[in-house]
DNA sequence: ATAATATAGGACTTTTGGAGTCCGACTTCG
DNA sequence: CGAAGTCGGACTCCAAAAGTCCTATATTAT
């Protein structure tokens, strides 16, 4: 369907709200503030944390803090630290590679096209989107 | 994982195929030469008659024929044409709509993701994987 | 100290959509 | 007529996404 995916999707939601408030959130504030799961939400904050864009606290007044300037944060980026595969085809995949082999005649054009989308979500930033 | 599904990566094939070829081919001979399951590829090629971008020859010596210029089929067409669905988000389907409604933070930003995205799509055409 | 609040993370179930199959109908040419 | 095509509905199957549950660990306030 060419959608990105709840995860990456609930992923900028938050992003989008440590950006705007600044400082520390917690995953229940955010989680419910927007509607999303908490159990799912925690999780992605998780991953989140360990690309390096934002970090945590725990205990009592803890929290997830962004550490990064929004301009900073790409579109790449957040799809990368969300999903484990982001290629358009499994010809552009590493770790699947193309079933049509060795004859596949669209691998390079799909190469090419790869390029075009990354490209996309390299020109947005979480800047653009406050 | 943001992938082209197999539908638009089979039509893609069997367009490059008709593209270079040149003339009528059919079914079974696009998805023998290519690996394609015969069933699946029959109904995409519906589906891109449907659309306008190829012809079809029913009986004995028939089979598909591009009507169109490689030049003129975007991947934009080729999307719409074997895809229901193509919106980015649930926020920017007109079938679904924002599941965050009325306070969704992000639905603006969406669809200026969706009109990059959509952008991405309309610079490639048939015209480039050949 | 201890209780409360927070992240960390494994394991699991449910849901959904993509992928693929099967079968019967219709159409055309030789 | 019969072979070779497209046409199209109605499925099954499967993997990945989405969501849930539960326990452990860390930190701070009282």
């Amino acid at each position: 369907m060419l959608r990105l995916s709840k995860r990456v999707e609930y992923g900028l939601v938050a992003l989008q709200h440590l950006a705007r408030r600044g400082g520390v959130s917690t995953v229940r504030e955010m989680s419910d503030d927007n509607g999303i799961s908490y159990d799912l939400l925690a999780k992605i904050m998780q991953d989140l944390k360990r690309d390096g864009m934002i970090c945590s606290h725990q205990g009592v007044r803890g929290g997830y803090t962004l550490i990064l300037a929004p301009q900073e944060i790409t579109l790449t980026r957040v799809v990368n630290a969300l999903e484990k595969e982001n290629s358009i085809t499994s010809c552009t995949s590493a770790g699947e590679g193309c079933t049509r082999e060795p004859d596949c005649s669209i691998k390079d054009s799909m190469h090419i096209l790869q390029g075009t989308m990354e490209q996309a979500l390299n020109s947005v930033t979480l800047a653009k989107l406050l």
